[in-house]
DNA sequence: TTAAACAAACATACGTGAATGTATGTATAT
DNA sequence: ATATACATACATTCACGTATGTTTGTTTAA
């Protein structure tokens, strides 16, 4: 086909993003040829190269793309300080939850990153990307556990290291577990509240209660 | 070469197996071959074909053998009934990180699994075991979970299903990010009853401290 | 103002290497 | 003597990268 308009160009590296989404989930990252991606666009491999420099490069686009809106959420939440860090630090894992809850698309896209891509050198770019974004947020609930502690809301004999990732690993695990779950046995936009609650409290009878 | 007694190719299918971790660790499983594999336990492809049908096969077999330590680890403490349903789930949790850290190829075994191999079709056969597994440990999480709410220790308004999904999570999330990084920034075998405190007691501090 | 020149946005064609599965060879334990 | 436990050789497929072709939007010069 012919030359394009800018904005159909870049519709058509959405699109291909969008496609390379729906057949990572399906066949897995390695075992999708771009030949399968650009079909499923109704494109050619042509069209890949003309925007990516290979498959590398088209995965971290996808990466990026896919990171952005849990991001954001993290973000605002992060700003908004209308409430104690504690509450705060609640919304944060509860709507870290309900996002990908409500959009079938970042719940797909977040199954690839977990359970359909292998952390290997070849996405080098793709993954530091992504490492980046997840140390960010880590220090991001480091820096609400820290709050938390000088209110005196969390006991500061712990620390804020150790506490943050076990935040960081409840909220991957619950979305690992989640995500590998195709049936969704779980609904997770109704026991996101709970899942929290039970984290923030322990599983165990309040001795007090 | 020549044949070898039974012994020696039982050995030798080891031999592949291991080695076939070791490759695997370092390149992910799509991106292995199997003259990889071959190579790295000082054989050729014939060995490998001789021992299993393909690479699905031989992956299946490197997920059988390493998940059974951290299994028979769960049966055993299921069984002993000692101590209280709680304190057992707190020591199975405890051992389920402190097992794989102790032992570097069980960590590099989960880290295959975890990071680095895709759950596509084509090792159906070794991920459905592997989820089987996964399943059965679960429900002995609920079984803890039931036992523990009929002694009161464990307050019985929540569904027994969510409460060992959230476990399990934990579980799978804390391993996970331990697994991911490489430069095992967190010594988890001895932050491992600290972690498990943290769940079982929540992160909030106690009122009634 | 317009037509030629150019470059963008792809499609098509081609060469290459690499991994797979199988077929066959071979030495040795039984 | 025979089947075992591999090694070697072979054919095939498949995906990649690149080179080239083609069409059309955009720019430039007269």
């Amino acid at each position: 086909m012919a030359r394009k308009t800018k904005e159909d160009s870049e519709k058509t590296r959405q699109l291909l993003i969008d496609r390379a989404l729906d057949v990572f989930y399906e066949k897995g990252v390695a075992r999708t040829t771009l030949h399968d991606v650009a079909t499923a666009a109704g494109m050619t491999r042509g069209a890949i190269y003309w925007h990516f420099e290979n498959k590398a490069e088209l995965f971290a686009a996808f990466v990026d793309q896919a990171v952005s809106p849990m991001e954001q959420a993290a973000r605002t939440l992060l700003e908004d300080t209308s409430s104690d860090p504690l509450e705060r630090l609640r919304q944060l894992m509860v709507s870290t939850f309900v996002i990908p809850a409500q959009d079938p698309s970042i719940r797909r896209a977040y199954a690839v990153m977990v359970h359909r891509c292998e952390y290997t050198d070849e996405f080098r770019t793709g993954i530091s990307a992504l490492e980046e974004r997840e140390r960010n947020f880590v220090s991001m609930l480091g820096e609400l556990v820290d709050q938390a502690k000088e209110q005196g809301l969390i006991d500061t004999g712990r620390p804020t290291e150790v506490i943050a990732f076990a935040i960081f690993s409840y909220i991957d695990g619950v979305l690992d577990r989640w995500t590998y779950d195709e049936q969704e046995n779980l609904n997770l936009a109704k026991e996101a509240e709970y899942l929290v609650e039970i984290f923030m409290n322990g599983i165990a009878r309040n001795p007090a209660t």
